[in-house]
DNA sequence: AGCAAGTATTGATCTGGATCAGATTTACCG
DNA sequence: CGGTAAATCTGATCCAGATCAATACTTGCT
């Protein structure tokens, strides 16, 4: 069926294709053909505002979503009205799929800012999956990452101190933002203390005064939000005797 | 062709078909047929004896295992030596999904016990689920149940009390016990206090004096290994105020 | 602009659980 | 068996980080 050349060009654009993020999501390996599929089921849904929820925990699970622009934040409530954050969801990252085993989410996802994220419904992609191997094995990959990432997060709570968790998620945000095409040594956070000490299982106030140790120490230049990382290696060395290797921690191999 | 009646009766023996944990397991939700072609890649091999490796962090990834008798721990070894256990995984449990990323494993795994373990090779189990795709959903559920099994556990170690901790390691073991057809109130525990310890982010002091004092407070019946839970209700009171239900910890829905 | 509400910093105090140390029990093995 | 190593329990001390508290700073709202 033809169509406008202009509604084609937009298309084009917004294509799984010619997306930066590609070789970061679920199109790595995928031959051309593949990609097409793949791109035809996907879901490209007007940005979220800040605040604005992916899901919601006891939501029904349909689709899987991959961050495409701004940042994702996964929680848990609990009964005493506290929340718990478990991740932080960078472009070409996954969210939703805790989903899968009880068909419903488990935990609830919003936007720290605007945010842009390509919804796969997952019973489409269970179907092309099925025909095309790549795209099976690629789903597998993501989802071990998934686990292994959470394996290191684990064994970051269970043993460090909080000058390691602090250097640790630095280091894991760098990483990840230089993957992405941006600076490995400056860079904005979008979550508040508050945020970062739920999820690394600190209290807001040991955040923000490591924040002022580390730039105590010249490790870091911190103005509110703005991160600027000074010395990389002192960063790193404060992980030292960490099992933790940062492709633990959400980045990729 | 034809074999002789007692391999037939001995192979049938340890069929998925016959085993007492194909509903917790790969075969969920499979056709008879289709549950043949599993069993046909899955490898039995001997028994390992207490204290032998599955795997070691490291080794190339080649297949996933399934606990069929005994208990695995999953651990990583920090630079300083110690070890950091990820994982403690009972009859009918996966483990060596972490491998898939890199095609290599970033853990180890070694049996507590006696433990007997069926190998499923990933490539011949790929292959598979792109033709089952009852199969292909069965792994994608798993992988998903890993990954809130680990959120769960990320959430304990981020913000509970070493009570609350020890609390929920207990009923997540009565749980999973309870649904292998064991006692739900009265069992073995095949790891060490220092392995719980490790586990629960603990010292395994802690642990020991946790166990004293459930014990003085008439929760528990503590004998060395053996323990017995006599007030599940306190027990649970304990996690009143947690995110954390006990399906996240490990017990399927 | 000016108020209100959220967010961040900084200081003072308190405590849960780590660490250190010793005694005791249990498992292993020649 | 007895002897040695490992695991467990218990007590005493200490400290990292939580909690409480007060003060700024930001941001949005009318």
């Amino acid at each position: 069926m033809p169509q406008s050349k202009v509604i084609s060009l937009n298309k084009l654009k917004v294509a799984c294709k010619n997306c930066g993020l590609a070789k970061l999501c679920l199109p790595l390996g995928l031959e051309s053909g593949d990609i097409d599929q793949l791109d035809a089921i996907v879901q490209r849904n007007r940005p979220l505002q800040r605040g604005g929820h992916v899901f919601q925990t006891g939501d029904r699970f349909r689709s899987i979503y991959v961050v495409k622009t701004g940042t994702i934040k996964t929680y848990t409530q609990c009964p005493n009205g506290t929340e718990q954050v478990v991740g932080f969801h960078l472009p070409g990252e996954v969210v939703g799929l805790d989903g899968i085993e009880c068909s419903k989410h488990i935990c609830s996802a919003k936007a720290l800012e605007t945010t842009a994220v390509c919804e796969v419904p997952f019973q489409h992609l269970e179907e092309l999956t099925s025909t095309i191997p790549d795209l099976q094995h690629q789903l597998f990959r993501l989802m071990s990452r998934e686990i292994t990432k959470e394996t290191g997060l684990m064994v970051l709570l269970g043993k460090s101190t909080a000058e390691e968790r602090l250097a640790a998620f630095l280091l894991s945000l760098s990483v990840r933002f230089h993957n992405r095409g941006f600076s490995a040594t400056e860079f904005n956070l979008s979550m508040s203390r508050q945020e970062i000490g739920s999820y690394l299982g600190l209290a807001l106030e040991t955040v923000s005064r490591l924040f002022t140790h580390f730039q105590d120490e010249k490790i870091l230049l911190v103005d509110r939000k703005h991160i600027q990382i000074l010395d990389m290696d002192l960063l790193y060395d404060l992980l030292s005797n960490q099992t933790t290797c940062l492709d633990k921690l959400g980045a990729p191999s």
